[in-house]
DNA sequence: TTAATAAAAGACAAAATAGTCTTGATTCTT
DNA sequence: AAGAATCAAGACTATTTTGTCTTTTATTAA
């Protein structure tokens, strides 16, 4: 599994808010109805998006979160940094951490290829693209389960 | 992470069977001092390609594990799909289980050109390739950490 | 100013993965 | 036959990831 259910939460209630279009909060309550994930656990994840400037969030009545730029402004990449770690992507994709580059293991040229096409996909793939794709679906349906 | 520690630890030990190239059988004790993994965890895992007819053993003095066939004949894929399951390679990258194909989401063909990479990188490796590679260095260096 | 609303923060619980150890079953050597 | 060597199997522990709940803080509205 390439990204973390958190990560996969995180591109999914970002979806849905672009899907939207709305300049008002959504409550994660609302969020949380919709994707049907738990409330808790989406809060947290949403915790973090907000730290890494990808939402606003707004306490009290009226309040929740929503986008914090447009949604073409936000890359798949940005969500995934921001809730799995810079570092997820520096690393081999075999999830090793210290290898010596003079020597790397045979695999490495291979891995590097994958690992290039992944970053391209996340890099090149914005919120709002996505949302443009879910428009009649379900959101469901996005990295469902 | 692609696959998992276990994965990772069963070609290890693979490869370092490969490179020995003998027809005698090598202790798990041997094969964790070299790997320098936990020889409670390797045995664990060498179960599996025993069960799976990647690995012979045998117990006794002498006894031990090797390589059930040569090691050409045994692909990466057959590694992975021996510790990980069969599963872990149809389903989706992102590690979901059920998905309406006829309605896929935005992300799918995308991923399933990762899928189809990852696949013929690890049906196109064998253990005496990756073995090769590994000649005169050490084997800690696949996939080291 | 008080009550209600909603996110933030942190404690807690469950599940999945990784790792350790003990006992039992074979096989060899003497 | 006895004892040592070695894998098999299962119990047990530790760590990481995922999920739940409670308390605190900020904000609005009456
Ligand atoms: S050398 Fe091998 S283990 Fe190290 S980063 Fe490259 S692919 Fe990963
Ligand atoms: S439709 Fe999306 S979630 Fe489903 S298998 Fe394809 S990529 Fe994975």
């Amino acid at each position: 599994m390439l990204l973390s259910k958190t990560c996969i939460y995180g591109l999914r209630a970002s979806v849905l808010l672009a899907m939207r279009n709305e300049d008002q909060y959504v409550t994660i309550r609302e969020l949380s109805d919709e994707l049907e994930i738990s409330f808790y656990f989406l809060t947290k994840v949403l915790q973090h998006m907000t730290k890494a400037d990808i939402l606003e969030s707004y306490k009290g009545p009226n309040g929740g979160v929503r986008l914090a730029r447009e949604a073409h402004e936000i890359r798949m990449m940005d969500v995934v940094k921001a809730i799995d770690g810079e570092l997820s992507f520096k690393s081999c994709v075999m999830g090793q951490s210290e290898c010596d580059m003079m020597n790397p293991c045979p695999l490495h040229s291979k891995w590097v290829e994958l690992q290039t096409k992944m970053t391209s996909i996340m890099n090149g793939t914005t919120i709002e693209g996505l949302a443009k794709e879910m428009k009649g679906r379900s959101v469901k349906t996005l990295l469902e389960n």
